[in-house]
DNA sequence: TTGTATGCGTTATCAT
DNA sequence: ATGATAACGCATACAA
């Protein structure tokens, strides 16, 4: 249609054909292209000349070639455990907007909560070499990332703490301390002395240091936890839902419901409302996370808020630390802050 | 650490490593790895012997190196206008499972909405060759589609439809028929006679074609559109609570108001609550899209409800088609459907 | 049935 | 300052 150029003959341009437009050999094009800013000496005037062929046939370096060459493929690697959740959106746009800023690329990967798909990553990363990872591993143990490190040499960072390798950065928040800090503000300023709990199973990353935080504020305060009154989702809005209307079939109920994520808090407070129930006047509900839902649900949810865009940012820095040869002299252990928001939900 | 195994000299093993332990030459393991099915001669005996020191050497496969030599990545590329969209998610987790079922990768990108961010997403294919590309473009013209195809020669498929190029196949909804059919049932079955609308920008693909639709609504009831209720938003929440704090202050308001998006109606529904009015009684809403907020919010949303991951998979395999050679006679153009869901807040 | 030789598009090490 | 030449890891045409 539009062929108002030259005959691609095959395929886009590559440095040979700058070469020959230019009169010059092709290493001297790699040369001229490579060294911008490092001052290789070349003479002005084959510059030039390069220069002009090289717009002249609109070249683009072919990146498969370089990396084959260089073992450096200026891409990462993200894997995130829910791409559907808000949460790690925000966390991959802060990573993206850190790689760009390097001039990588970001290649994203979604594991959907199962081992499996995590082994798939590390499948994938062995075989198509990025310069680094970032992920959200659930079930990867210390063996298989120490593999996928002896095998590749690709600098890894973590989301959440549960590794401790000697090579792998981890950034992570104090969960333990801050669902301390809000379920005794729980006791303290709002007077609660029967606290729910709806949790998920302890295999997931942060779930048991919730669950210490939370046990321990109780402790502390000298109450303690009714074990009919601990529910089990799995992180989804309908396990919320589901978890308040189990419970509201044994006859009693707590005063206060802590939730480990927001989105099964909203499904406790829609559940209660749509029993009859008054939130926070019958039960109080408490949250994890602050996502944009939080403020559309009526009443506004209290949570403990996390900061995605800062965790992402600091996760892709102290990888791009690593990538581009600051390592640190041990491993890191990155701490984000964690801030209790109060509205109206309790 | 856990060094139980060869000593890696450097870097992962190649095939020429897996050839020299089992004897033979390095093409013959080319062959028999890239051979399972495809019976191409060799005996059972080297088979085995190669097989046998593959796994041995925990030999994987170079994909750069391939990628190099085929000339075919297994990845391709997703740009979507804005990663913290629930909508674009779906779609994204949909067309990644197609392309896992396929065995390919996927490498994803985000515009934010802005022409210079999906230049640079052109950019990077074309720098980074992938096998195919799926896109939601917003700015980028003809000219650049047509460019970057006859660079890279690779299937392009495109999600909305204002891109009329006959090596694209699109993917996209009858929006004007679907605004048209929910305003007029807004008028037929609610009675509502003066209806506000909530839109965005006339360079977002969809917006002209929902305003056509909304239009002849009104046209083919016999209604005027009063201008004062035309607000424009940018899709953002926050751009709805707006509109209505605007429209508040003109001394006059609609019976029912159109939002283009999801979130721009729940906007407006919380900044109406805000200032003591009561939906629907005072005013009705209608959203677009059917996100999970929708029904979060109180009174729950009624809206024009898409289907992302429907969506996500027919890109998915229409751009399948063309990778694996089944290329349509001519451009293709799916139109996946939409269908009001009506709750309460109209 | 298998081995030899070549090339994909770069970068890097030699020379000159 | 620049041009040959080799190498990255793999796939394939050709020879044997």
């Amino acid at each position: 249609m539009t062929s108002d150029k030259h005959i691609d003959q095959s395929g886009p341009p590559t440095m040979q054909d700058v070469a020959k437009l230019a009169g010059v050999s092709q290493p001297t094009v790699s040369r001229v292209l490579n060294n911008t800013k490092t001052t290789i000496p070349v003479s002005k005037k084959t510059r030039d000349k390069v220069l002009v062929a090289v717009k002249e046939l609109g070249y683009r370096p072919n990146m498969t070639a370089r990396s084959l060459r260089t073992q450096r493929t200026h891409m990462i690697s993200l894997l995130v455990a829910d791409i559907t959740n808000n949460f790690y959106h925000l966390i991959a746009q802060a990573i993206q907007e850190v790689a760009r800023a390097h001039d990588y690329d970001m290649l994203i990967a979604n594991s959907d909560h199962v081992y499996e798909n995590e082994k798939r990553f590390c499948e994938a990363v062995i075989r198509r070499p990025v310069d680094g990872v970032i992920m959200v591993p659930q079930y990867l143990t210390y063996g298989d990332l120490d593999e996928l490190i002896t095998l590749t040499n690709t600098p890894i960072t973590v989301l959440g703490q549960h590794i401790n390798h000697p090579a792998i950065d981890v950034v992570g928040a104090d969960d333990e301390q801050a669902t301390f800090e809000a379920i005794t503000w729980l006791i303290a300023e709002r007077g609660h002395k029967s606290i729910g709990y709806i949790g998920v199973a302890l295999d997931y990353p942060p779930s048991p240091r919730r669950w210490q935080g939370f046990q321990r504020a109780l402790k502390t305060a000298g109450l303690t936890f009714d074990p009919d009154f601990y529910m089990q989702g799995d992180w989804s809005f309908e396990s919320g839902r589901q978890a308040i209307n189990r419970l509201l079939k044994i006859g009693k109920r707590p005063s206060a419901i802590f939730a480990l994520n927001d989105l099964m808090a909203i499904g406790a407070i829609l559940a209660l409302q749509d029993a009859g129930l008054s939130v926070p006047d019958d039960v109080a509900i408490m949250g994890f996370d602050n996502m944009r839902e939080a403020t559309i649900v009526r009443p506004r949810l209290t949570t403990i808020a996390q900061y995605p865009t800062e965790i992402g940012q600091k996760v892709a820095e102290a990888l791009f630390d690593r990538i581009e040869g600051r390592e640190p002299d041990a491993r890191r252990e990155l701490t984000v802050p964690l801030k209790l928001i109060v509205r109206e939900s309790a």
